[in-house]
DNA sequence: GAAGGCGGTCTTTTT
DNA sequence: GACCGCCTTC
């Protein structure tokens, strides 16, 4: 292979350096995944089985670009290269060997919504004040002991006599013993119990240590203490670990991240080869200088400095808005002008922000815009609730055991089965060591339940009713089938279908995509499992639902501007990038600012990597007047934007570079390409944002803004948000408005389980189809298009 | 047992 | 401003 056809010297000697440990310090956009490809590349080319080679990558889109470019690369074999995420690399193998720890192979992933569930009802057992202890507060401490290795036990032992932290370790205990008695594991279980596994079974430990003989992880700096460990375990045999990170990029700290695995990893393998890519081949001179000038304040760094030679390009702009609502629509109306002028498409633009709760200023402004967005997050469609009950009625068919499932679901669609019922059924459960699910099927046997008792056989029945179903070879395969079946027997869908509420119309929307996505899912397994003839199992579908980021479902092939959080874009990058919300408060949070140098640095990396997603164009842009948590605020500019030198930017940036400047001026303007024709709305915004912008820090207030004056006659705030927001959905277009009906009033249709019939009327409510079929022997029943899949004859 | 209303409390960031 | 939990009422 002509690898210095492709690559540079550095990346040549990292994609030549099979054996032993390599750390590679890959700066931001210096061709790292390029690297790795060739790297695998090149080991395949050695003659090493692709089923030797590991890759551990942050997110599942992460790890299907990787596979993609191998297999583009050469050609075959890259099938059984194992990529994967940390979470779905565990719970491979921790299916496999389930057994070995006590849990069945069928365990359920619980996330955070489940986890508080849990932590809500133990401490209730525990008589936890929660207003005085919260269960965030008592998981957050669990599930740092998980990301240190911290047992139970031993955590008891490094608590002193503090009686809160007491409590914790007590709720720890018990936290572990539900979670098991329910066969199910958190998210951080799934590391904490892998590295469990190999400590307790070397011979398990062995066998995967043969398997992975050349193991690799990206964004090493983002790994926690377990993962590390995890990783030190499976290399330790044959030491061909290479890890490729940027400790500049580490932005988990909250999650455990540790950044000393990448700084010390040369203490910890000190035969390793280091190889630093110093080469930026994404963005322009005055976007990498403007970075490379705001990380250059953190301390501690790996010396390195990232260049491009790439031209000088735009500057970086900058730009001071009176409110959310002007920044909203300078971002946008920005965009439509690239758009106008040719420079851009929509795809090629993204707007970062530090919180969640930024994104609903701009949605509304791209809603009213008309321009096509892509929300990465806040809401997980596996958040909402109808797709968590529905879930929890699957997790309660694949996992019997699974108590905190059977409560959220025995009483949805309201059975009559309410609180002290469930309550008396459970300590019937506790007293005979069965599950409560099992403790429902023999309702009758619990005493003082009366008339419930039978509704909870009947709910019992109807499960059972669907999990034996299951189980014949027919339905197995079928995992839309089996949905439907789940939300036509619970009642739930007819439930949401009598409702007047309009969410609801929505919540069937939202439940036909998720059987979409069961049915995608089928094919894509059956694609990467060629071999195996049966499909995927309601466990294999479960997992890979609970393991999917928001980022895994985006796609290139949509010409949308794409709206995240700055974490979610990592590993990501963009022609146009904009970073909104660039104030002291919000970004860095206040939070950071008093929170020590730490909390500081690692915003200031995540600033970093906002900064350097941009190839083209970079465009910064703060708001003097915002509502954050309901209440009105007015943030000074960022000081990450004041750590950027003049000389690479151009805006409405105030004349101070810090507060003991002047700050009674009006703003200094900068003038670049491109911007001069909205000079007469940046003059009057500038205006008002000088007089607004440094009030609330350092005492020097400046009077508070007036209410931003209305510069159009109508704003999207007229309209209720709820109508804007419903537009929106049209225009995406739900698969049941959108689903293809290729009959009509008349047809002879074919339904799986009714069989043949003829379709008497077809009526759209609620944004939805539904059909009347007379059935030749079922009856007359009405469905809904988008769920009956009927099939014209 | 269900539904509606009131008041308190927060918010980073996520596999 | 959103969510959650607790309370009251039917």
């Amino acid at each position: 292979m002509h690898l210095e056809k492709y690559l540079n010297p550095e990346q040549k000697k990292a994609a030549e350096t099979l054996e032993g440990p390599v750390l590679i310090l890959a700066g931001a956009g210096s061709g790292k995944t390029r690297t790795i490809t060739y790297r695998i590349a090149n080991l395949l080319e050695q003659n090493v089985s692709p089923w030797n080679i590991l890759a551990i990558t942050f997110t599942n889109k992460a790890a299907g670009e990787m596979r993609e470019r191998v297999d583009r690369l050469v050609g075959f074999g890259a099938d059984s290269i194992w990529v994967a995420t940390f979470h779905s690399t565990c719970v491979r193998i921790l299916r496999r060997h389930a057994d070995l720890l006590g849990y069945d192979q069928s365990f359920s992933i619980y996330d955070a919504d489940d986890q508080k569930t849990l932590m809500k009802n133990i401490c209730k057992e525990m008589n936890i004040d929660t207003k005085k202890l919260k269960e965030k507060t008592i998981l957050n401490t669990i599930s740092s002991n998980k990301d240190e290795l911290v047992s139970p036990e031993e955590y008891d032992r490094m608590v002193g006599s503090d009686p809160i932290e007491k409590k914790i370790a007590e709720a720890y205990h018990i936290y572990q013993k539900q979670l098991k008695s329910n066969n199910a594991m958190d998210f951080d279980d799934l590391i904490v119990n892998t590295v469990r596994l190999f400590q307790k079974h070397p011979e398990v430990l062995a066998s995967y240590q043969e398997r992975f003989r050349y193991i690799h992880v990206d964004e090493y700096q983002d790994t926690n203490t377990a993962q590390f460990e995890l990783v030190r375990l499976l290399a330790d045999r044959y030491r061909n670990l290479c890890v490729v990170g940027d400790d500049d990029q580490s932005i988990y700290r909250f999650r455990g991240a540790n950044i000393h695995n990448i700084l010390d990893f040369e203490k910890n393998y000190p035969e390793a080869t280091v190889i630093k890519l110093e080469q930026n081949y994404r963005s322009t001179q005055n976007i990498l200088n403007a970075a490379n000038a705001v990380i250059a304040n953190n301390q501690g760094r790996k010396d390195k400095s990232l260049w491009t030679d790439k031209g000088e390009g735009h500057k970086v702009h900058f730009r001071l808005l009176s409110s959310q609502k002007e920044e909203a629509e300078f971002i946008a109306e920005d965009i439509a002008r690239k758009i106008r002028k040719r420079e851009a498409q929509y795809k090629d633009c993204a707007v970062l922000y530090r919180t969640n709760a930024q994104s609903r200023e701009l949605e509304e402004r791209f809603l009213y815009d008309n321009m096509p967005y892509q929300i990465v997050g806040g809401q997980n469609f596996y958040g909402r609730k109808e797709i968590k009950d529905c879930l929890a009625y699957l997790k309660t068919i694949a996992n019997g055991n699974d108590d905190l499932m059977v409560r959220r679901i025995i009483n949805v669609p309201k059975r009559g089965i309410g609180n002290t019922s469930v309550d008396k059924a459970a300590v019937y459960a506790a007293n005979n060591e069965i599950s409560l699910f099992d403790a429902l099927a023999h309702a009758d046997r619990i005493p003082g339940l009366g008339k419930t008792a039978q509704k909870m056989i009947e709910f019992a029945e109807m499960v059972e009713r669907i999990r034996s179903r299951m189980e014949d070879a027919e339905y197995y395969d079928d995992l839309p089938e089996l949905l439907d079946d789940v939300l036509n027997e619970s009642g739930y869908l007819e439930d949401l279908r009598v409702s007047n509420d309009e969410e609801d119309a929505d919540r069937i929307g939202n439940l036909d995509e998720l059987i979409s996505k069961a049915a995608v899912y089928e094919e894509k397994y059956a694609q990467e499992n060629p071999e195996i003839e049966t499909g995927p199992t309601l466990t294999d579908f479960l997992n890979e639902v609970s393991l999917v980021a928001d980022i895994d479902n985006v796609s290139e092939e949509n010409d949308r501007v794409l709206l995240m959080t700055l974490h979610a874009a990592k590993g990501l990058e963009f022609d146009h990038v904009y970073i909104a919300g660039m104030e002291d408060g919000l970004f860095p949070g206040d939070g950071s600012i008093f929170g020590g140098p730490e909390e500081m640095e690692e915003e200031r990396r995540l600033a970093y990597v906002g900064m350097t997603r941009a190839k083209e164009e970079l465009t910064l842009t703060a708001a003097g007047y915002r509502v954050m948590r309901g209440q009105a605020v007015n943030n000074p500019v960022s000081q990450f934007v004041r750590e950027i030198p003049e000389e690479f930017l151009e805006g409405n940036l105030p004349r101070y570079r810090s507060f003991e400047d002047d700050f009674s001026g009006s703003g200094r303007y900068f003038d670049d390409d491109g911007y001069g024709r909205i000079g007469r709305r940046t003059d009057s915004i500038g205006r008002s944002a000088g007089s607004t912008a440094f009030c609330g820090t350092s005492g020097i207030g400046i009077s508070r803004p007036k209410a931003p004056t209305p510069r159009r006659d109508v704003k999207p705030e007229d309209k209720p948000y709820a109508a804007i927001k419903s537009l929106g959905a049209l225009k995406k277009g739900s698969a049941l408005t959108a689903g293809t009906t290729d009959y009509g009033v008349g047809d002879r249709v074919r339904h799986i389980k009714f069989g043949e019939g003829v379709v008497k009327n077809m009526e759209n409510r609620d944004g939805a189809t539904y059909v009347t079929v007379e059935f030749d022997t079922a009856g007359v029943r009405v469905l809904s298009a988008a769920f009956a899949k009927l099939q014209k004859l």
